[in-house]
DNA sequence: TGCCAGGCCGAAA
DNA sequence: TTTCGGCATGGC
């Protein structure tokens, strides 16, 4: 289990004893459009219909704005990824996949990164706009919906942040309206996963108690959702651990380390950790070859 | 200016 | 069953 400590300062709460958790990685890893990173290194966004500010000042510790102790236990601790071991979770990995050098050093560069817990719609509508689409656009499209269809957040009597819309909010608005949020060819595979969760066609909190593979299969039943975007939005939404999203840089890492006959299953029951390792890793590789 | 992006759909072979 | 063009838009 995770052992991290956790105390109220005033508006704050402070959370020690963390490990193999760096906000910069965690938030910059492309798994969450929502937050943004200031130039002192702390992150800002929304979840759960408020504004979030992180602070890491030490390695092992993060300091939350205008929080509670109660919250940080029921909400953030999960959506953070802070409830789960992951010393235990890469020794299990390492231990597997033993002689794999690029998953080793996978893990080095991207030793921060952990798999947050996010709302389950926002996630699944988020990575329907992700599709042949690039991450500052992404975010951009999600700003833009959520200020056009999302509940203001207020503070102190100001509008201070838009939350996600909901799936009842973004089909009263309808496609024309969400297609001038610049989402493109996306527009109808949003009205449709919009109208499919809105009516209980799709039930998010069965899809939830799925398997990985059903849950997929029945992600899949909306249009404009293939197994990548299921995969982004089963392990980035509802805590599938398993769930491996092959998208272009992921299919280079395949293509580069491991060959064709590959599965995804060679991972373990970590594999979505893994794949996201890979992913900031060949990101992190393409970055520095740019710099050069 | 042209390529590419956390892909998917639908038609054709 | 597999292959491939088309799709909206803007970051780089």
């Amino acid at each position: 289990m995770s052992d991290v400590m956790c105390i109220q300062n005033g508006n704050d709460v402070i959370v020690t004893g963390i490990n193999n958790f760096m906000i910069s990685q965690t938030f910059d890893c492309g798994q969450c459009f929502r937050f943004d990173s200031a130039s002192d290194g702390s992150v800002r966004g929304v979840a759960f219909g408020r504004v979030i500010e992180i602070l890491q000042p030490e390695e092992d510790t993060i300091v939350i704005k205008n929080t509670t102790v109660s919250d940080f236990d029921r909400l953030l601790k999960s959506y953070l990824g802070l409830d789960e071991d992951y010393c235990e979770i890469r020794r299990e990995m390492a231990d597997a996949c033993s002689a794999d050098r690029a998953l080793e050093e996978a893990m080095k560069v991207g030793c921060g990164i952990r798999i947050m817990k996010q709302d389950p719609w926002e996630t699944l509508c988020s990575f329907i706009i992700s599709q042949n689409n690039n991450i500052p656009r992404i975010k951009g499209i999600i700003k833009t919906m959520s200020e056009r269809f999302g509940k203001p957040i207020y503070h102190e009597g100001e509008i201070v942040a838009y939350d996600f819309p909901t799936p009842q909010s973004i089909c009263d608005a309808g496609v024309e309206s969400v297609f001038a949020c610049k989402t493109g060819f996306r527009a109808k595979y949003i009205i449709d996963a919009a109208q499919k969760v809105a009516s209980g066609e799709i039930d998010l909190e069965k899809v939830a108690a799925m398997d990985t593979d059903a849950a997929s299969d029945e992600l899949c039943k909306i249009k404009g959702v293939g197994k990548k975007v299921a995969a982004c939005s089963l392990l980035f939404g509802f805590g599938k651990k398993d769930a491996f999203p092959i998208d272009v840089w992921v299919k280079r890492v395949l293509a580069k380390y491991y060959g064709e006959d590959f599965s995804p299953e060679y991972f373990g029951r970590y594999a979505g950790i893994a794949q996201q390792y890979l992913f900031y890793y060949e990101r992190y590789i393409s970055s520095r070859e740019n710099v050069s």
